[in-house]
DNA sequence: CGGATATCAGACCTACTGACATTG
DNA sequence: CCAATGTCAGTATGTCTGATATCC
């Protein structure tokens, strides 16, 4: 791999496999059942709560899928009732999503309702020090989603 | 969410949104078509490779799948040849599967063809302190995602 | 026979690509 | 007419649950 260290390649590795494992996990602690919405939504509904309406592709950037996937997420908040649109007055192709009263209050709720499990094993096994890491972490994970560096190959 | 701090909470919602929006990032970078394996089949190649012969049920147990998603996934490398299976010769019923040579050599080489994109962001943003911190929450994140502590209202 | 293992079949979730209508 | 947005339809992936056969 040119250019980049056998380091950064390890930790690459390393990360993967910690995500993949730990989601697995997360499935098999809360099953689909549980839960009336999934991670995509709830972090569409989050950004829409702290950044303000915006419209689907928008949103689709942002979260780094298809705008057809975003519209999928959007009218499962909006069958809910968390989100609702309405059409952009300056221009009338775009729909502004914004978060409803009930979504608002939902947003600031949810986490006790989703990731129960996460927050039990966090709290109990982790000391504050390592529960700092993996804040540090999270962020560091969100600066490299919203690199814009190309790949080099491509 | 009684008995776990704010603080835990805010972690497991960071964590998550954070792993949520890298993969999404990653799939986006990465299209299927580039890449002959998935991470299931990766990674439970190189536990093979790692940690020797196992069954169905035991690396399915590892990884926190069901036996069947697990069969499903040395199905697949077995057409690649990466593994093999053959009767455990002290109980009929179970069926041991083992790395091959093929698959020892993939293992310790697949962080190139997979995640170039990973390596190179992870590289070229990255100073080595925050390297660091990545693989110490990788560590943690395996770590629970194998603890043995049930959700407190199941 | 009961318990464990493996496998077959069908379903679902979530994302994807492609095609099309509407608006500016 | 072209570009951007939104939507409909079909596809693919990886997981799940349920049912069945085999072995100890």
């Amino acid at each position: 791999v040119a250019g980049t260290s056998k380091r950064a390649a390890q930790t690459a590795v390393e990360l993967m496999t910690a995500m993949t494992r730990l989601r697995a996990r997360l499935r098999a602690e809360s099953p689909l059942t549980d839960m009336a919405w999934n991670w995509s939504q709830l972090n569409t509904l989050a950004r829409l709560v702290t950044e303000g309406p915006a419209t689907t592709t928008e949103l689709a950037q942002a979260e780094h899928v298809r705008r057809q996937s975003m519209a999928e997420t959007i009218t499962a908040l909006r069958a809910d009732g968390l989100v609702d649109a309405e059409p952009d007055p300056a221009d009338g192709r775009k729909t502004l999503i914004y978060a409803t009263a009930r979504g608002r209050s939902l947003a600031a709720t949810f986490p006790a309702a989703r990731e129960a499990w996460l927050s039990t094993v966090i709290a109990g096994l982790l000391d504050p020090a390592e529960q700092q890491t993996l804040l540090k972490a999270a962020a560091i994970m969100n600066r490299l989603a919203d690199s814009n560096m190309q790949e080099p190959g491509r």
